[in-house]
DNA sequence: TTTAGCACTTGACTCTAAAGAGTGCTAAAA
DNA sequence: TTTTAGCACTCTTTAGAGTCAAGTGCTAAA
């Protein structure tokens, strides 16, 4: 009715986020006068009902039944967290504690995903997500071009595995015939064999430099060989705290619980979900928006964690769409930056490492 | 009373694997009637109620309540699997379609044992275990010896991922002083840098070469350095189908399946339990058999992989008390042995490459 | 030693009634 | 015009009573 942010009178935003909130804390769907107990309005219950039906006409809250309190809808959910993006964002972070927590766990990247995600599932009581790099494992056992026309190829790639991928490459400028052959002649040579984390840009300029006149082709081709080898490395998807999903009667049907843990083990579907954020920063994912169907009742935030400008992991948490989002985001939040202070400094170290070889007995 | 093995009477035996099938089967409590239809024995209803209270005396069963069916005691599980053995060994194997699934799957142990837990969890209907090496990651970065007596000294060990464990070490006759220093100097030169798997005969009868007269301090230390080693590297467990304990009402209490995904969770326990079989063979661990006490009413079945002799691996499956023994006793054995197979073909494989250099491109 | 028969126990299920929570609506009050 | 009090109505949850069926243990006969 002509209000000025997000359609709603303040009032309705602020009994819709009670509504929100009490039904975070109980799970049970929530009456008027509950909310009027709760002294953050001063009206009766009967205003509030006015307006939650109201709320529940323009789509924010459901009712499970007719003489049943109100439950927020996914758009409910999704206000809220929305309007919560401003305000947890400028919370004073403790982030000391995550921190020494997680540097105490030192170096490695894997057991610092790991621990974020145990961290994170005890923090919010839900079930943690890490997602570990497996780079290096996956390498090129042989490469074949295949001509399209003079501005498009396509590369056949035979992984290390015996996987067989293809990509159709676009050039940006027409390309001869021999320039396809010699392409391939260098690829082989230079780029079977290597891990992901090999191909740097000495090789690739090394490559460009071979390639001479037709160092145009060297970039797209060496991307294609990138995004195949991080689509069979697809990282390592690992869950802490799945039993901390028991503790919400969301949950309890049997039949759900099933399927739901079926799928967070087929890994190739959650990690596609979380391996293409549509924020670089942290994602929430409420019911439906989720493209995985049976976390339609299921939340899931996440947050990549990037080491010179690429996502090295992703940390998160699963729960029911009732998630404390506040808390939630809150966390996840801090335990990303928190990580990302913790790579960067290691990132200078292992700079060190690589040059002067391996004395790091400094804590004797 | 007086009877040639195991002290029960032929009938009781099979009156106890009638009811130890049916509940295995049904699930539920196992009544006189339902015995004497199913034919195998010749006599009434009353008469399996006279055995069948002899052998809830004698421990063998169990009554839920007064007037139930008979359900049969962890003792009764025991004896039962303890007469399978023979039977399930002298099974003719279908090893063909397993090893071919296997095989598949192509030559990374890794992968080979993340798939037969999926196929194990798949074929049986229970939860699949897999314990993957995650072997030469570790190394020691630097090796302090600490004197504490003539027979006796501590090593210090700081890995490359800067954990600190210490170690006493007994040595088999007293030591000079000198000799610490020596061996410290040859460890940290020789040991340093390599991993559990580098760490060969060779290279220890060359270190027992270097110290001279003090040879025999070689293998205790050497010993020391593989025991942390494997400790840190733990292994990693993976479990497929955990959904489909859901499936069996045991678990249906929340409680007690939360606190059982929380057990398996935390790798430790479970590893500890399954690193150290009673048997080389298969390992069947009912009930309270286990020292994991979540594990009261669950059974585990597993079995150790080895590879020249060394234990690389273990596969199994966790499932309710009430498992089809038989079914998982053989299949387990079956993958375990296709595993085998397949990485006995692979060790040739892998020799030849170590010598031979890169050149697997063999399959295009 | 086995079997038939019977009384008894106990959990599972069904049905009903009552309780409780919460709503929507109406009419009065602000 | 908005807010509030009051009330009838709806729907779920809970408790209790009664019935049912399964299965036992025991006794007496075969």
């Amino acid at each position: 009715m002509g209000n000025p942010t997000g359609g709603l009178s303040e009032r309705k935003k602020l009994i819709l986020k009670a509504v929100v909130e009490a039904h975070i804390e109980g799970g049970e769907p929530v009456g008027s006068k509950s909310i009027v107990q709760s002294n953050l309005l001063s009206c009766s219950s009967a205003t509030i009902r006015n307006e939650m039906a109201e709320l529940e006409q323009l789509g924010y809250l459901e009712q499970p039944h007719t003489s049943a309190g109100r439950v927020p809808s996914e758009l409910g959910y999704r206000f809220y967290v929305d309007s919560l993006v401003e305000q947890y964002a400028n919370t004073t972070r403790d982030i000391a504690r995550i921190n020494q927590l997680l540097r105490s766990k030192m170096s490695e990247l894997d057991q610092i995903l790991e621990t974020a995600s145990k961290l994170a599932s005890s923090l919010t009581n839900y079930t943690g997500i890490a997602i570990k790099p497996k780079i290096s494992s996956v390498t090129m056992a042989k490469i074949e071009l295949v001509s399209i026309d003079s501005f498009n190829f396509a590369m056949v790639m035979i992984t290390s595995g015996g996987t067989v991928k293809t990509k159709k490459v676009k050039t940006p400028m027409p390309y001869e015939a021999d320039a396809l052959t010699q392409l391939s002649e260098i690829l082989n040579l230079q780029i079977c064999g290597l891990g992901a984390d090999m191909i740097t840009l000495p090789i690739i300029m090394q490559l460009e430099n071979d390639m001479a006149d037709n160092a145009f082709l060297v970039n797209p081709a060496i991307k294609a060989v990138y995004e195949v080898m991080n689509e069979l490395d697809g990282g390592e998807l690992r869950y802490s705290g799945l039993n901390r999903l028991l503790d919400y009667p969301e949950y309890a049907d049997t039949q759900h619980l099933s399927s739901l843990l079926g799928t967070l083990e087929d890994q190739d579907e959650i990690l596609e979900l979380v391996s293409d954020p549509l924020r670089d920063d942290i994602n929430v994912l409420i019911g439906s928006e989720s493209p995985v169907k049976v976390m339609n009742n299921s939340a899931i935030v996440f947050k990549p964690i990037k080491k010179n400008g690429r996502t090295v992991g992703v940390i998160g948490v699963i729960g029911p769409r009732r998630m404390d989002y506040k808390k939630v985001l809150k966390t996840i939040d801090e335990i990303g930056v928190s990580i990302s202070d913790i790579i960067d400094g290691e990132r200078a170290l292992k700079q060190g490492e690589d040059n002067g070889g391996e004395d790091d007995g400094g804590n004797e």
